[in-house]
DNA sequence: TTGTGTGAAACTTTTCACAGCC
DNA sequence: GGCTGTGAAAAGTTTCACACAA
């Protein structure tokens, strides 16, 4: 069997979240890929394709159960367990993330902050007590953290990065705008802000 | 002339962000497509390849200039003239993107924030004006709006991208977790955290 | 008849490899 | 010798199309 490509990966997440959504509205307790692809403005083909990669999952001529089907997207997604987040940097973003709702439905909890600002030490956000960075190792093995967000300044990133990966974190999303170097066994992905816009920009001076 | 996918896209909108940042320490004016690949640990095939479909920059046995290359990709990506962007959410997400930096440098400007919160109104944000959704046509007229960023609740979300595209707007970031539906001629991009981070966990749970 | 699962074809993207200029 | 630009090969992804199960 062959493997799946990031982009079916992030496709998968969709479908899951396309699901919920649509479990709360349908009457049916089925789906077939064409009613749930139309959602998402992609081909048929394509979601059956990508379910293809895990196994079967419907049944020829009916579709598919949309509760088994969100529930195997879960489990392949590894969201049958739960995860403790932690955000690096308590700036703008940093706190709009410690706030955001819809991590948790998801099984995504955020159980940590970390600052260099000592102002900032002890007190709590949506919740979230902010530690100085000082503390990292130590919370992070207490509160058994697997997933890092830097929210940092793009001069604090890279160590962070590195302080992150000594505490044994494997899963990091980067907001950051810079390019950051990780050991080959941690998963990085990286959100920018700016690069995402000139994608638009782009778009707009092309037409 | 082929054309290029949207991945080379982003891709160059990093070369760019990464000439920028080499731009302020290194000594020498050039850049081999090696050094600049290394940087961004992708294939300097790639990066010459990607060149490629714009025309030829660089000059053999020597290199890319590193200032005309910046100025090239700024032209590509259609940064060589200023855009005016307008946030619609003054919530934690939105408001901290009404704060960020890094936007002003790349000829991106906020001008202009909307919402529902009548308690939020002719306030300001980092230096931008909260404005109520009613006047959005008034605004993005005449202050000439040509982006937007979606940074609703999910259930306003799909209601404000068609006001949006009544407005003429022709290119939209959505942060709203849900699949929105917007006429061919509107450039939609999204970017959805929960996703981002089940790509994450994903990985964790192959390992 | 409906709609999945899946080989095979078509298309896209990346990598190879090298001619040609500095 | 160093490094770009670019055809051609390789690898990867999507779409086609249809056998087969409900």
């Amino acid at each position: 069997m062959k493997k799946p490509s990031k982009d079916t990966i992030s496709r998968l997440a969709l479908y899951l979240r396309t699901l919920q959504e649509l479990s709360k509205t349908r009457t049916t307790t089925t789906i077939s890929s064409q009613d749930l692809a139309r959602e998402l403005t992609i081909s048929s083909d394509q979601l059956r394709r990508d379910l293809w990669y895990f196994g079967q999952f419907g049944r020829r001529g009916v579709g598919y159960s949309i509760d088994s089907l969100k529930n195997k997207l879960s489990q392949i997604l590894g969201l049958n367990k739960s995860w403790n987040v932690c955000v690096c940097g308590a700036g703008n973003l940093g706190s709009a993330l410690l706030t955001y709702k819809g991590f948790k439905e998801q099984n995504l909890t955020i159980v940590a902050c970390f600052d260099v600002d000592p102002k900032k030490f002890d007190k709590k956000k949506g919740g979230v007590t902010i530690y100085p960075l000082e503390d990292m190792k130590k919370i992070v093995k207490s509160l058994t953290i697997e997933i890092a967000i830097i929210a940092t300044p793009v001069n604090a990133a890279q160590a962070v990065m590195e302080q992150l990966t000594q505490c044994g974190i494997k899963a990091i999303l980067n907001f950051a705008p810079i390019t950051l170097a990780a050991p080959a066994a941690v998963k990085l992905r990286n959100v920018d802000l700016s690069t995402e816009l000139f994608n638009l920009t782009y778009f707009l001076s092309q037409a």
